[in-house]
Parts: structure tokens; C-alpha cells; sequence
RNA sequence: GCCAGGGUAGGGUAGUGGUUAUCCUAGGGGACUGUGGAUCCCUUGACCCGGGUUCGAAUCUCGGCCCUGGCCCCA
């Protein structure tokens, strides 16, 4: 027997209509935004994402070197491919740019909850503005996508040069590292990384931006700074909105090319992979040859969203099964087609098996049994069986099918 | 890369060194060639892979693979 790929995943008939519903609702709410779907390679040369986000990524890609020699790598996420699609074909298109997307990315990672090698994100991306009008719009976006799929999550807000303001003393290296404990909330290796370095009042500072969650609170700790009024309207315009999320200026997402303002948000029940949303505003295009264009976006963990989801209801479009006699067989055919025609999902035997088998089988799979017999070739009617309540009657074809078609809506 | 716990028919399980590996469920067929769910009968189908110990291994042991969760990382 094959085995599937470690952390894979198969998806069977129900899980599958699970994930197309939501999927499909939130294509829906982007496109409510004017964001409009694009498609990228699922593979593509290895530089893109090196130069995004590094070498020290390429251990946990999908990279190979493809037959004519060039280094390729399976996309470990969308939002560099979708801008070097900017670059490459959309740059003198009318700015701002809406774009989203649906796809699967991979990357060589230990398994967990939440955590899969092949994984789906939905995303978007706003190109060509630089301002809090269209932070709010991403974040206003991504707040209805998942508010779409019926989760609950907790969403944070933070600004990026807050922080840069209070680390700018320190040296690059150093400042990496106070933003990754920062990130990891790890308040006393903040504070024995600082004192070692004689660093003791940035401590006092960022304990006190990392507790700040209100914009007093925040301008308390940096002060007088060119970001804040950016803050403040970002803030009025998602109040406007009627959204709720948190103020949290300690996020530093980890990253280096995010310039502004960063979001996140959290899901419960996902032990320690509850991270469902990151984004932010950022700068990639000019890395990929094209201008220093200022762009805003995020991506949503999907697998993550349907496991906060749980198990849902097994699709409610109900069937409907032609069960038919040998006599009744080409009869049995012609109602088959009206009734898909009619956009009734409708299954026919096709194993030659008795009419009480295919009644069994019916009964296991459908909500209605067409049965055609030689009766009812002749009359040309067909027999309708409702089999959770047990009851038939025979009518004339189009009665049937009209009567079939109401009552599987 | 690290740690813990796991892996027996499609699903769920019993089985701590000894006949032909248990039971439930599911699938196929039949009793029943125009009517399903019940019942009965027949049937399909499993010890994750490999090495070792042993007269004998699902069972003990080692390695690997995979699963679940945690750490690390998280673009």
C-alpha cells in the first residue's frame, strides 16, 4: 500500500463540501470589496522567495533543481508571487490594485495540529496605496472573511514603527532578537537580554508598550512620532466600522519588510498553531524589479479556520436514486436526464443489481427513489418513494419531475 | 532538528511468547427476479516496514516510516 506524503492530507466528499462552502463564501465577501482572484504557479524560481525572506528559509522549502538545471521551489506562500505578478504584468494598471487568491502552498515542516506541509491560504493584496484609508480596507477585509466563516477570533492591531522608534538605539542584530522575545510575550528574557547589554530603560519602554492597549496609553511610551496621526485615523476609521479588535503594538510579525501597521488574529482550539491571519503594509515590488510600490495585504491559514470550525453538517442537497426493472430500464434513462436537466442530483444503478438491492442501496444514500418498472414505461409515469417517511405515489412524468424538482429545493 | 504517546481488516477493537488472531461495524452476494432500513446465511478483509532474540514474535528488543500532541521555527 502507498502511503500519503507525511503531513498530507486527503479530503473525503463531506470534508471537501465543508471546505468549497466556506472557501466559496469568502471569495464572495472579497469580491463585495472589488478584490478581484488571481493565479499563481505553484512553483517558481527558488530567488523569489529567498529574496523576500531570505536564505535561511530555503531548509524548510520544497526546493529542487528542476531537468534543465534552474532552482526551483513548490511556493511556501502567495503574497511574493502575486506581486512579482505586478511586476511582471500590472504596473502601469490604475492603482490601487485589489487582488486576492486561493491556493496551496507547501513547506517542509515538522506536522502538528494546524500544521500541515500542503496548506491553503486566502489572501489579499492592496497595491498602490500608502495610506490609513487603506489599512482600514485590508483589515476591514479581513475581518469579514473570517467573521464569514462564523469563527471567533481575537484581532490585533499594531504598528511597526512604534517599536522601531524605542529599538532604534540598538544594533541590528540585537534588535531581531528583543523583537522575537517581544513576539514570544517572553518579558524576563526581554529583560536579561537588555540588562546584559546596559540597555535598562528600553526595558522600562517596551514593558510598557507591550501592556499599552489603548492609543494613550501607546503614545505615552513613544511620545511625539510622524506614525502616530496614522494610528489615530487608522483607529477612527475601524471604530467606524464597528469592529472589534485589540490594540497591540508589541506585534513585530517577525519580519523585515513589513513598514506600518500589522495585524493578526487568533482562534481558540488550536493548541499552539492558533495564529489564523497575519498581515500588514509592506514594500516587496521594487525587490522584484519593479518601483518602490507601497502595497498592504494578509493571509488566512484555511486549514486552520476549518479546524476552529470543527465538524460541520454533511451537505444538505438531497438525492435522488432511479431504481428500475430491466423493462423499465431505457425508460428509467430518459427520467434520469430530465432530471438532472431539472438540477436534481440523480444517481442510476449501474451494477445490473435487483430492484430490492438498488432500493437498499437507495435507502442508504438518498432522500428520494424514482422507481420505473414496466408499468410504469408504459404509462410513462414514474413512482416517487419518499424513503425517510416511507410514502409513494405515482404520477405522470412532468407532474413528477415538477413535484421532485419543489420538494428537493 | 528535539521530546512524549501511539500504529491489529475500510472504521472501531480484543489479544503481555504457543492451534486457523477476537468481536462490533462496514462492503459484496443470497434467502427475496416490483420496493429499502429488520432478521438469518454465505463471503471479502488486518498484526506499519525491516533486522535481532527465541523451538516459536502481533506480543520482547533495535532501527526506520507514519499518526497525534508539544518544543523550536513560523515567510
Amino acid at each position: 500500500m502507498i502511503q500519503r506524503p507525511r503531513g498530507t492530507r486527503d479530503f473525503l466528499p463531506d470534508e471537501m463540501e465543508a471546505r468549497r462552502a466556506v472557501e466559496g463564501d469568502m471569495r464572495t465577501k472579497a469580491r463585495q470589496y472589488g478584490y478581484r482572484e488571481v493565479c499563481t504557479p505553484e512553483f517558481e524560481e527558488l530567488e523569489l522567495f529567498t529574496l523576500r525572506s531570505g536564505e535561511g528559509i530555503v531548509s524548510e522549502m520544497y526546493a529542487f533543481q528542476d531537468k534543465g538545471g534552474r532552482w526551483v521551489s513548490l511556493r511556501p506562500e502567495m503574497t511574493a508571487a502575486v506581486l512579482r505578478l505586478y511586476v511582471n504584468e500590472a504596473r502601469v494598471w490604475p492603482k490601487p490594485i485589489r487582488w486576492f487568491y486561493f491556493g496551496d502552498c507547501f513547506r517542509y515542516e515538522r506536522p502538528q495540529k494546524g500544521r500541515y506541509r500542503q496548506f491553503w491560504q486566502f489572501g489579499a493584496e492592496l497595491i498602490g496605496a500608502d495610506t490609513a484609508a487603506a489599512d482600514a480596507e485590508v483589515i476591514l477585509l479581513a475581518h469579514d472573511l473570517l467573521s464569514s466563516t462564523g469563527i471567533q477570533f481575537d484581532l490585533q492591531v499594531g504598528h511597526l514603527a512604534l517599536m522601531r522608534h524605542i529599538l532604534s538605539p540598538l544594533p541590528d542584530e540585537s534588535r531581531r532578537q528583543v523583537r522575537a522575545l517581544l513576539d514570544k510575550r517572553d518579558m524576563a528574557g526581554l529583560s536579561r537580554f537588555l540588562s546584559e547589554g546596559d540597555y535598562g530603560l528600553m526595558e522600562d519602554q517596551l514593558t510598557a508598550l507591550s501592556e499599552a492597549h489603548t492609543l494613550e496609553d501607546i503614545f505615552a511610551v513613544t511620545g511625539d512620532h510622524p506614525e502616530n496621526e496614522r494610528l489615530i485615523e487608522l483607529c477612527s476609521l475601524l471604530d467606524a466600522a464597528g469592529i472589534d479588535y485589540t490594540l497591540n503594538p508589541a506585534i513585530s510579525r517577525g519580519l523585515d519588510y513589513y513598514t506600518g501597521v500589522v495585524f493578526e488574529a487568533f482562534a481558540e482550539g488550536l493548541g499552539a498553531e492558533n495564529q489564523i491571519l497575519g498581515g500588514g503594509s509592506y514594500r516587496l515590488a521594487h525587490l522584484f524589479g519593479g518601483d518602490d510600490t507601497p502595497s498592504c495585504g494578509f493571509a488566512i491559514g484555511f486549514d486552520r479556520v476549518m479546524v476552529a470550525l470543527g465538524d460541520r453538517e454533511p451537505s444538505s442537497a438531497r438525492r435522488v436514486v432511479v431504481a428500475s426493472t430491466p423493462a423499465g430500464r431505457l425508460f428509467a434513462t430518459e427520467v434520469a436526464r430530465l432530471l438532472r436537466r431539472a438540477g436534481v442530483i440523480t444517481e442510476m444503478d449501474v451494477t445490473g443489481r435487483s430492484l430490492s438491492a438498488q432500493m437498499a442501496h437507495a435507502s442508504k444514500t438518498a432522500a428520494f427513489a424514482v422507481i420505473i418498472g414496466q408499468e410504469e414505461a408504459q404509462k410513462r409515469s414514474i413512482t416517487i418513494k419518499d424513503l425517510s417517511r416511507g410514502m409513494q405515489q405515482t404520477l405522470p412524468l412532468d407532474e413528477a419531475v415538477r413535484e421532485l424538482f419543489s420538494g428537493t429545493r
